[in-house]
DNA sequence: ACCGGGCATGACAACGTTGTCATAAAGACA
DNA sequence: TGTCTTTATGACAACGTTGTCATGCCCGGT
């Protein structure tokens, strides 16, 4: 900028001027500014800037995920990017892999680097640690699943609404013996979807039998299993729904392995890519993490621009999808 | 800091001593320094440590994507991040959407920010923008597809290689009428693919026949629209090579609704989630995104620690995932 | 007791910017 | 013509750090 400034026989204040677009400088000295910008290959660092400026915004955020390459987390990413570049801030990503210390470290990293806002898909189980940054200024909303003994913004699915509608559908079908594969209960998402399974039992006059309930299913080998067991004891399910997509993809499996595929149905909670194109499709309820994340930017960037309202959760409905396998009849 | 240093009755630079871990100072200072750095809550300014100190690193590397959410683009940006940790480096990421300008924007925003280095999965077919980052001592690491007018590091996918092999596969079932559905040919992935699959014609002694070939097919649609003419036209083929995911997906959709997809083989550059789940499993010849994020980000951080031999290009195999839909012949 | 060397500590400037304020030049008005 | 206002420009300090160098202290050797 110096050079900038020297070239163009200017002040360095001029030459900050044309940079940031302020008014108030004769086209006659902005021009030679702008030349000599272009001759000196002159790039404005942003982060002195912001070191500077009054209001210190680094237009920059940090997003938390469970994994930038899982299909939910990376649409969730993705809906986020869009609506910062509207306002051309840049995205600070990375993954926490259901690791309380991780996110930490994320956050620790983030808030170092003075990100303006904080967008976490959480895997703590307490996030009072979240108090200081927010003192300091940083907004923050949680998404997927709600803060733990912190009071702040977040845009989670429905996930008990979910789940009722999908018992309520094969209920609809005839079923009665309806299985439930659910993932690690102590995840927030989790025991939603396991209470919506039960609530809606009770609802239906469905007396729960516990033996057709798999909690702690972590990844689809396990879901397989567990499926299979199922299917090979004294009283199997007519119908399974599954609590989240690798289980659902296991259960899948199993049915193909054992050929029930077309006798067993299966409902499962999160769509899955090309679910469509299996025999029989399979029918899901559908998240929304495009809705999700668009609506969590929209959230941050409300507090950002001093929105201080009481910290505020939604709810983001789900979407059944009718491929085949949850019309199965028993 | 300097609430901090006051706290503490030391001065800042014992503060920073302490912060940064340096060694030289007394357990009795460190200790009140910690003690006060907790008790006020401080945390360091990594922005403003970047500005003043000599290197001028700011642990921070920027990749531009086609798009954060994309599996391919996803898998990449994780095997990055995972090498980036290691070394308390952070990621900023964005989406080109296959947009030349959008890849410029945000290499400039990226830069603004004083990224340490830059990984590119290109869209853009000029690169000569980057020697001004370069020469600022910025690193720049391209992926999945070749820099163009930029001597610079790559690390890409041997798609010839690959859709090669695939050829040879499916002659060796006993294919002659190979059909081949590409992508837009302007992308350099997508013409190394159709090149592949002429080379290898030619080394069979089987004439090409430009009836069979369908290029500048985008998204699933237009590739089902194609394969369905193909196979009602007056010479069909017998199977069908399809150079990238979408286009597999339309091609199995159509095959499907006409019901040849026991009857036409198919065969796939670019594995698909769930390929081995449907009916018949989808034959791939599968790329290894983890493999070339992996060894771009590597390249990256060794030029980052002062490798300045002459810019090179690293291949990564393809691998063929036999599953049945590869294995049909005529 | 004196000197030299090592060690802990701090004062100060600088990194690349922008906010604040002063100043010079130009135009408006009587 | 002289004074007042407006406008363009620049000098300087400050943002939160760290590199450089100076200072003062303690210890061991003579």
């Amino acid at each position: 900028m110096r050079d900038v400034a020297a070239r163009a026989k200017v002040s360095l204040k001029t030459v900050s001027r044309v940079v940031n677009g302020e008014s108030g400088v004769s086209p006659r000295l902005a021009k030679r500014v702008v030349a000599a910008c272009e001759r000196l290959d002159y790039r404005h660092n942003h982060t002195a800037s912001t070191l500077r400026r009054s209001n210190g915004r680094s237009a920059t955020i940090g997003v938390v995920l469970e994994d930038v390459a899982n299909p939910f987390s990376s649409a969730l990413h993705r809906a986020i990017e869009d609506v910062a570049v509207q306002r051309g801030v840049l995205v600070l990503a990375g993954s926490s892999d259901e690791d309380e210390d991780r996110e930490l470290k994320l956050v620790y990293a983030f808030a170092s680097r003075r990100v303006d806002g904080l967008i976490i898909q959480p895997s703590s189980h307490d996030h009072r640690y979240l108090q200081t940054e927010r003192k300091a200024g940083t907004a923050i909303v949680f998404v997927d699943r709600p803060p733990r003994s912190l009071d702040a913004d977040a845009v989670v699915t429905d996930n008990a609404a979910g789940v009722r509608r999908g018992v309520q559908h094969l209920v609809a079908q005839g079923h009665r013996r309806i299985a439930y594969l659910g993932d690690t209960h102590t995840i927030a998402t989790a025991a939603e979807r396991h209470q919506g399974y039960l609530e809606e039992l009770a609802h239906q006059g469905i007396e729960p039998d516990t033996t057709l309930i798999r909690l702690d299913l972590r990844g689809f080998e396990k879901a397989e299993a567990a499926v299979t067991e199922l299917l090979n004891g004294p009283h199997p399910p007519t119908a399974l729904l599954t609590g989240q997509n690798l289980i659902t993809i296991g259960a899948f499996r199993a049915l193909r392995r054992m050929g029930l595929h077309r006798r067993i149905a299966l409902l499962g909670f999160d769509d899955i890519l090309l679910a469509d194109l299996l025999e029989p499709g399979i029918t899901v309820i559908a998240q929304d993490p495009a809705a999700i994340g668009l609506m969590a930017a929209d959230v941050l960037f409300r507090r950002l621009d001093g929105d201080r309202s009481p910290a505020k959760s939604f709810t983001v409905p789900t979407r059944m999808i009718q491929r085949g396998s949850g019309e199965i009849r028993p």
